[in-house]
DNA sequence: ACCTGAACACCGTTCAAGT
DNA sequence: ACCTGAACACCGTTCAAGT
């Protein structure tokens, strides 16, 4: 009847010590990776904080603001990539690797930026880097364009495959029981059933597409 | 004072004659598909519908309900899409194709089930319409499945790439902007700035993966 | 069989009031 | 400078009541 403790995690033991918006944005960061969107209600954030629902629209504004705050931390990240390797094309694939990789750690809050029309700066920082590396086996222009494009396209689809396989798993791979018990291909509906294949299915559409890269040049 | 006439669209006469379940699926549709998943609420539902909130409880259930039935829709349009063309190859371009058209109608849709762990299911069609093709150049098993997952990431990505390249485009090409103005490479700079050009990244994609795939058999 | 309004708990947001 | 509770409009949902 007292402190109407709800299920989210344990409120921040402040002392009288106030918030600051880099906290808010931080345990509204949490909330979303953990439990999804709609999990970031103003009430739950309030109350993780440890504070009153109001204090945080003192710091850093409205919902929205919130929100448009959580976008900026994740654009910040993106320029933390950087290539490595000895050749242009490793170059390369370490880019893409490292942006499948942060999108895979972050995706609520990818899904968010690219709501909030936000994906163009967010792939900005990697398509200067690949820019570079395709500049220096000579493409540039539409035909650099082009390929980094579908580079980029093919990280973005390997990671939401990759989440929906993951969803799959955890409730028990599906897939074999949609297809029709006299489908003759057994094995095909098999490997199509296992999760663990998307990082194969990664590496080899980067290869394809490298070598593809690498020949045209 | 009388009626509370929202924004949404005029509400349908009825004249007695009572809801369906069809009816309030296709309503909720229109809605979801023009406006977004957030402008569907249960009251701007009714009033499209013109008949009081809870009717909508009696026929379809609660929201959860309503949206689960729009997914359903999605799904049975998915098993209408069959493979055109003379050769193996061409067939499953235009599985493609034809896969990448139905995800770009129904963005908001797509984004729901995918929300909803029911992309196995929507896929389902296309990737059993892929593997007798598959079949038919002696592909099989798990090197069927890796290329069959390929082609499908690449049509998902690339319809994501086209819908963000097209709010860029509906508010002025923001790109250009967002790279430093002594960026070498101002060529490529305004080739990435040209949302037109995603039916070619499609293209050109579509042509490199199917040529492996040609090439591997 | 089908529709309705009243009611409830929840949400985002504003504002006047505190220290 | 920072925090608070009261209040408002909105939302999903239930339910008793109508015809």
């Amino acid at each position: 009847m007292g402190a109407t403790s709800r299920i989210g995690a344990v409120p921040v033991d402040r002392d009288g010590r106030p918030v600051t918006a880099d906290e808010i944005l931080e345990v509204a960061g949490n909330i979303v990776e953990r439990h999804g969107l709609d999990a970031l209600t103003m009430r739950r954030l309030s109350d993780d904080l440890g504070v009153a629902v109001t204090s945080i629209y003192w710091h850093v504004g409205n919902r929205d603001a919130v929100l448009d705050g959580l976008v900026d931390r994740l654009l910040d990240r993106m320029e933390t990539i950087r290539a490595v390797g000895a050749t242009p094309i490793e170059r390369m694939a370490s880019l893409a690797r490292q942006l499948r990789a942060t999108l895979l750690e972050r995706q609520h809050l990818v899904g968010l930026a690219h709501e909030r029309d936000r994906s163009p700066a967010m792939f900005l920082p990697v398509q200067q880097a690949l820019a570079v590396e395709l500049e220096s086996i000579g493409l540039t222009g539409s035909e650099a364009a082009l390929r980094l494009r579908v580079l980029q396209v093919h990280v973005i689809s390997s990671v939401l495959m990759d989440r929906a396989a993951a969803r799959n798993a955890s409730h028990g791979t599906v897939d074999p029981d949609l297809w029709p018990t006299d489908f003759p291909d057994r094995e095909l509906v098999a490997a199509l059933a296992d999760p663990a294949a998307y990082d194969t299915v990664f590496e080899f559409g980067l290869h394809v597409l490298l070598s593809g890269i690498d020949a045209s040049h």
